[in-house]
RNA sequence: AGAGAGUUGGCAGAGUGGUCGAAUGCGGCGGUCUUGAAAACCGUUGUGGGGUAACCCACCGGGGGUUCGAAUCCCUCACUCUCUGCCA
């Protein structure tokens, strides 16, 4: 943990603010840095018009008020006239309440239109990278912060994992295309039981450092999707069940953060804990190829994802844990790994700050992707509406997850990393009591 | 899937056209009392938007309508419950 061990402080959002339009308007120049930071194109137009909008919408919104109240006290006037019977007067009254309620249809239209317009706005932008974000645009560009452990020399005649999967009958992807298409393969014997090892095993882990098991759903809704980030942006990432309008999830992070959408929780419920295993489904339209063969990238594969909500002030050290909970994993899996801190152009969509874990694949002679670890700050909570209450103020939480771990690459690794001269795997000492076997072949 | 009944503040539960943002009870918070606690009593206690502020506006499942005025009437959608059917 030396490498990551003094958590990066957070310079420039010490006032944790409500809402996103409200924290653009106070503090300009540091969101369009941010934006720039993460390649954002035309920021300064996009801020410019968002602070218009916004000086629009709140105009429109104090004539509408004022009218409202207008009519609120015209009505209750009439009301006391009724009740007095003076009916005449009443009548009199009564005919200056049309030109109000014309005023009033149109200013509701135009506040209506510009929430929309502000909206659509606002959902354009990506979350701020956070000051210790490394520049660059690709991921070229990422840091290294770690490299861990030692890459194995191979024996003779060593195999990458879809020649291996093959050869020791554990994984078949021709079946997998059989019953459903490319990219679903079908766990075999050993290669099945050595999943579900993987998965009991992350998820002790897990429940060791204090996270609570959830078993989410795996279809979830679009406001779901929308609380987390993948809608409306990245919708063309997730299957989709149209006969119910409902999405397959990508990642456990989608129900499981989303449970906690429109929520005002409990400051001593804090920080809030969650794990869970799930399949997740991707469709990842584009770029297939020889790099993304085998293991490498899949339609259908099982995760296990930690997810923390906290206060804002402690969701650094909580991004340093979870970190530090992901190395745990792949250092007892006996593992070489590293790990990056992504630059600005690489990071995604929703992210302040990421950590991706690699992990060697020997035969490969490649680091794969296996997890990644983000706080999304307030981000997804000012999505969300998931506050807590301090001082009797509502305030936006922070959302941090990261997975610990994806399984197809870990196998790739396990299997590439650990064949012996014989042509057998040996299994990682850790998960022979969970899948109670030593060797596979 | 068919028939019926519902959806109100953290929870329970009143409220069927005019100070209802909403009675009451429980819970929460503050106080009195007490060595301390409980009980009792008093006060307070939803969310969001706008405004320097006083204060104003919106929200009683979602959306629309009637009306000078809607938690209350009408339409529509969603969900929940009960009974029947089907089912792992």
């Amino acid at each position: 943990m030396d490498a990551h061990s003094s958590a990066p402080t957070n310079s420039y959002r010490e006032n944790q603010l409500m809402l996103q339009t409200t924290f653009i308007r106070e503090n300009k120049e540091l969101t369009i840095a941010g934006l720039k930071k993460k390649f954002v194109r035309d920021a300064e137009e996009a801020v410019e018009l968002i602070l218009k909008i916004d000086r629009l919408r709140r105009e429109t919104q104090q004539e509408l008020d004022q009218t409202l109240a207008k009519s609120n006290a015209l009505a209750r006037e009439i009301g006391g006239l009724m009740k007095q019977g003076k009916k005449a007067e009443a009548e009199a009254a009564k005919a200056e309440t049309a030109t109000l309620k014309e005023t009033t249809r149109q200013l509701d239209e135009q506040l209506k239109g510009l929430e929309t317009e502000l909206y659509d706005e606002l959902v354009k932008l990506p979350n701020l990278p956070h000051a210790s974000v490394p520049e660059g645009r690709t991921a070229d560009e990422n840091e290294t912060i770690l490299e861990k452990g030692e890459k194995p020399v191979l024996p003779e005649g060593a195999q990458p994992h879809w020649e291996l999967i093959k050869k020791l009958d554990i994984i078949d992807f021709e079946l997998g295309n059989k019953i459903s298409g490319a990219g679903f393969p079908v766990y075999k014997g050993k290669g099945a039981r050595i999943q579900r090892a993987m998965i009991a095993f992350f998820l002790n882990e897990a429940a060791n450092a204090g996270y609570t098991e959830i078993q989410p759903p795996i279809l979830v809704n679009a406001d779901s999707g929308f609380g987390t980030g993948q809608l409306p942006d990245k919708e063309g990432q997730m299957y989709y069940a149209a006969a119910d309008d409902l999405y397959l999830i990508p990642t456990a992070e989608v129900p499981i953060t989303n449970l906690y959408r429109d929520v005002i929780v409990q400051e001593n419920d804090l920080p809030i804990k969650n794990v869970g295993h799930t399949p997740c489904f991707r469709r990842e339209a584009g770029s297939w190829g020889a790099h993304v063969r085998g293991l490498n990238r899949l339609h259908q594969f099982d995760k296990v994802e930690i997810v923390q909500v906290c206060k804002p002030e402690d969701s650094y050290q909580a991004l340093e844990d979870m970190a530090q909970h992901v190395q745990g994993l792949l250092e007892k899996l006996e593992l070489p790994f590293r790990i990056l801190r992504l630059c600005g152009g690489d990071m995604g969509f929703t992210s302040a700050l990421t950590y991706d874990f690699e992990v060697w694949s020997a035969a490969q002679e490649r680091w794969l992707e296996c997890s990644s670890v983000s706080n999304f700050e307030s981000y997804q909570a000012n999505r969300l509406k998931l506050r807590y209450k301090i001082d009797g103020k509502t305030q936006l939480l922070h959302t941090l997850n990261g997975s610990a771990l994806a399984l197809p690459r870990i196998l790739a690794s396990i299997l590439e990393n650990n064949q012996q001269a014989d042509g057998s795997i040996k299994i990682p000492k850790v998960l022979v009591p969970y899948c109670g076997f030593e060797t596979i072949g």
